[in-house]
DNA sequence: TTATTGATCCTA
DNA sequence: AGGATCAATAAT
């Protein structure tokens, strides 16, 4: 294991902070950690760097034809996880977000991690802050498959959000970090939505960017 | 039932 | 530019 960055306190998310429209949450979640527990009693955080909002209407998302066994999560209330498998093999990872009832979410587009697992290959491994630049990426990263989908975020669990540290706070609101919007990645409907948000001159956004 | 698609990533 | 690889969805 080799240390990237060290963090201090982290206060859990609790599911009303997330029982908003994903327009407001994915912006919110940029700055926040993931954390990533294991039976063995590891843990891994991650920054988040990087995150999508899919709404209802929006078609783009998985939910915008019918309620499925795949995306009946993202109907339900927040704070739960919604994981699905892409391109036949890489899990990307949701926050379900909005009322219960109104299907929406925020994709985990890529997380700027504490440490690299020692499952990472160490071609891999000798760029630290590429490890979990991507969604398929992070979920790898932090061993994220379909058995977390429909779980709930929290600290008991595998998975759970704490909020923005007050020193990262502090540099928003002093516009010494700055969060870009723009359009979403990857997309053949609804691509012209600005819908994707991210820490500008970050290392671990999912691809590099002008401006 | 079979065919196509996809919120990705890596290699060349 | 192309391939890996498979579940969900669309087409037959």
């Amino acid at each position: 294991m080799k240390p990237i960055l060290t963090h201090s306190s982290l206060t859990p998310i609790p599911a009303p902070w997330l029982a908003r429209s994903s327009l407001e949450v994915a912006p919110d979640l940029v700055g926040c950690t993931l954390v990533r527990q294991f039976d063995s009693g590891l843990a891994l955080h991650g920054l988040i760097v990087e995150t999508e909002a899919y709404t209802p209407g929006d078609p783009a998302c998985h939910a915008y034809r019918n309620r499925t066994a795949r995306n009946a999560v993202m109907f339900g209330s927040a704070g739960m996880a919604y994981v699905y498998l892409i391109y036949g093999m890489y899990h990307c990872l949701n926050v379900v977000t909005d009322s219960d009832g109104v299907p929406s979410a925020v994709l985990i587009r890529a997380l700027q991690l504490d440490t690299v697992p020692d499952w990472i290959d160490d071609r891999q491994a000798t760029k630290p802050h590429r490890v979990a630049a991507g969604p398929g990426k992070l979920c790898r990263a932090l061993k994220i498959d379909l058995s977390l989908t429909a779980q709930p975020f929290g600290v008991n669990e595998p998975l759970w959000l704490a909020h923005r540290s007050s020193a990262f706070q502090q540099a928003i609101d002093q516009a010494e970090i700055r969060l870009v919007q723009t359009t979403r990645i990857g997309l053949t409907q609804g691509a012209d939505l600005p819908w994707r948000w991210y820490i500008q001159n970050n290392p671990a956004v999912s691809k590099k960017m002008i401006e």
